[in-house]
RNA sequence: GCCUGGGUAGCUCAGUUGGUAGAGCAGCGGAUUGAAAAUCCGCGUGUCGCUGGUUCGAUUCCGGCCCCAGGCA
């Protein structure tokens, strides 16, 4: 994995072609139909020089879930092996790689209907009050959930209240999805100025590919905002920009903002949820391959002498 | 050249009846178990334009200078 804009993609499409993979998306955003110049998803050029999988195959008016999109992976990974190929998973959603490597618990989906009748108390009393329900409800939840939290004392309020039993001791039973030693893990850590400068260069390109005709589409349908695929980073924005609110320049602006403070969460996420995988501080493509090369042949060589 | 209003955090500004200053935004750090490009938590020292004077003490009062905006010439 790596931040956005820091050539995850092509670092994917130089490995694929050399160790004999297969593309899989471990991206929340480009999932997504009708979203592929403002989530970067790889062209049609690029999507043809190797298979990819779990791209733009969700519509955007379905709320898509972690458990959704390991449920698919670990399918199309197994496809994958099946065909003697390498299953390579690219993307900036740590969580996805968190849900395969440390597992997600099989807790059984709260109905619609409760969770649509949550979220309007939600709406109407705000966090705090639904974080007081939740602590006479559900403690020990209540205790590691801050109280303005609120999708996080949904989804607790919203499992408490359908199985009778608290999140906290569902998640004591999380088992990883990949065994311990069949996996490479690689994160990519260029320099922070150079990622600045290549995500305010990436939304100006967007511009120029289309972004804003694609924003118009996807407000033509006038979804709910509150969906996941309406926060893609500059949709908001250019929606509020199509809407006469604001130039295009601000639109442009503040999309950069959202996805530089994006980035610096997932260094974050790298730094301290992933501090067991190798990084690549380099910005070289020639570099980045070589390294995982050979960080792929030890593993290799370590598999076939067990 | 004269008049007026300004010069305080990266930006926009507040404030100190004289005891060396604080908001918003930006930025930075952190958390992260089915919305994760989400959601949430935490972090404010800066020659108070420069320089003299008054004062125990000046960013604050007084003088000079510099810069910016507007007005008059």
């Amino acid at each position: 994995m790596g931040p956005t804009a820091s050539g995850k993609s092509a670092l994917a499409l130089a490995l694929a072609a050399r160790l004999g993979g297969e593309i899989l998306n471990a991206d929340s955003m480009q999932v997504y139909a009708g979203l592929r110049v403002l989530t970067a998803r790889p062209t049609e050029a690029d999507a043809a020089r190797a298979p990819h999988h779990l791209y733009g195959h969700v519509d955007p008016a379905i709320r898509y879930s972690t458990g959704a999109w390991v449920r698919a992976a670990h399918i199309k990974m197994a496809e994958v092996a099946d065909r003697g190929a390498v299953p390579i998973l690219v993307g900036g959603t740590g969580l996805y790689f968190r849900a395969l490597t440390h597992g997600l618990v099989d807790i059984p989906e709260p109905p619609p209907k409760l969770r649509a009748a949550l979220e309007a108390d939600l709406a109407a009393e705000g966090p705090e009050i639904q974080h007081a329900h939740l602590a006479t409800l559900d403690p020990q939840a209540a205790g590691v959930i801050m109280p303005r939290d609120g999708q996080r004392i949904l989804r607790a309020l919203a499992v408490r209240l359908t199985t009778g039993v608290s999140i906290v001791d569902w998640w004591r039973g999380t088992r990883p999805v990949l065994a311990a030693d069949g996996w490479l893990g690689v994160a990519l850590t260029p320099p922070r100025a150079a990622l600045y400068g290549a995500i305010d260069a990436r939304f100006a390109a967007m511009l120029a590919d289309g972004a804003v005709a694609e924003a118009e589409a996807l407000a033509a349908r006038s979804l709910d905002p509150g969906l996941p695929a309406m926060k893609a980073h500059g949709l908001p924005w250019l929606m509020a920009h199509l809407r006469g609110e604001m130039s295009l320049a601000d639109a442009a602006g503040l999309a950069a903002r959202d996805t530089r403070r994006y980035a610096k969460r997932q260094f974050t996420w790298i730094a301290h949820q992933t501090p067991d995988w190798p990084t690549i501080a380099d910005t070289a493509l020639n570099a980045r391959v070589a390294h995982v090369c050979a960080l792929w042949d030890r593993l290799d060589t370590r598999n076939e002498a067990n």
